[in-house]
DNA sequence: AGGCCTTCGTTGAATGTTCAACCACGAGGT
DNA sequence: ACCTCGTGGTTGAACATTCAACGAAGGCCT
């Protein structure tokens, strides 16, 4: 017998039937599944709804503004690409990118690292944290109001648990290969 | 007093000092800000990683499946296109481009709308069907594995509480424009 | 029938991101 | 001094997403 209905499964849960392999695979169950796509889809809405606000706003994209926020945050405002990438778990590649347009954009230099050769440090520039300073009110504003004043406190604490571990364990099992 | 320590803030919230209009903006508390950021780098890391098991294992991104998912569950395995962008919430133009890659791919085929001129609809092809039977298993051992199964039952029902309220205020507060 | 407004979906260009290849430099061994 | 190897960062092309503009059809009003 052939099974058309696939069944309601998440995102990815897909409850087969005619399928190689199957009943060894340990489907998420009802109440997971809905977790995981209220996850999907609120996380979709926001990240495009703070980048559009900071867009519109400030000419500054979200990862830009994260950018921003690392290199404001260490002193002397300055970072290798490398620790700035792996900051914002973004690959090396897309961070130079990135800091090439901001750096167009006069949000930041670029300056040789002098006790390694091969380094270069992304610097903000006083307009730079200029921007930043007009920025980060709005912001921050968007996060509470789209995210943190909806949940209870306990609840955005269980966030932040879960993600913490969720870094953890991808930080962890990075296949040692240059995997971004 | 130049004030170049910004403060440790998340992503977003930058305890300013020396700017403009400030101390009345409600910046997050220190737990909010570790919570807020782990789940910026878990977010990005996660989506990073499913993204990357489907396209080397199966030859497939993660809006792709997701595509194949919504198409999977409901009867004929045919949606109109905006009725699919909403429920992946993505915008009409992504959704355009994306089927049309996936339609060169064999996945789905476009059909046109007989109740609706206008109307077209994306359809399941039984080999589009076979692809996600066979990545489905492998993508719930990633969510497993990288999110599920690190996370207290609790936790994780925060999670969907949470993002439940995400995205309710966003679709809500949608400025009736076709925003996306 | 005509006109106006809206929604549906597409298009192509601009913008961002990934991917693979690459060069320069540092580290360790001989 | 010389290899060899790994790392830091960049580059350009391929790929994906956004954005603004558009044409086609439905809905409504007169």
């Amino acid at each position: 017998m052939f099974n058309h209905e696939v069944g309601k499964l998440l995102p990815m849960t897909t409850e087969t039937g005619a399928t190689p392999h199957d009943q060894d695979v340990n489907w998420l169950d009802e109440s997971q599944q809905r977790s995981w796509r209220a996850y999907l889809v609120g996380t979709t809405l926001l990240m495009d709804r703070l980048d559009r606000d900071l867009r519109e706003q400030h000419r500054l994209s979200l990862p830009e503004y994260e950018i921003l926020v690392r290199l404001s945050e260490v002193r002397g405002n300055r970072m290798r690409m490398a620790v700035l990438a792996d900051s914002v778990s973004h690959s090396r590649s897309r961070v130079t990118h990135t800091v090439t347009r901001m750096e167009q954009a006069g949000l930041v230099t670029r300056d040789s690292c002098l006790s390694d050769g091969r380094g270069v440090e992304a610097v903000l520039t006083p307009y730079g944290r200029q921007v930043l300073e007009n920025a980060a009110p709005t912001h921050v504003a968007g996060v509470r109001a789209m995210l943190v004043d909806l949940a209870a406190d306990d609840d955005f604490a269980a966030v932040g648990r879960v993600f913490d571990a969720v870094a953890d364990k991808l930080v962890e099992s990075n296949p040692a290969l240059d995997i971004r």
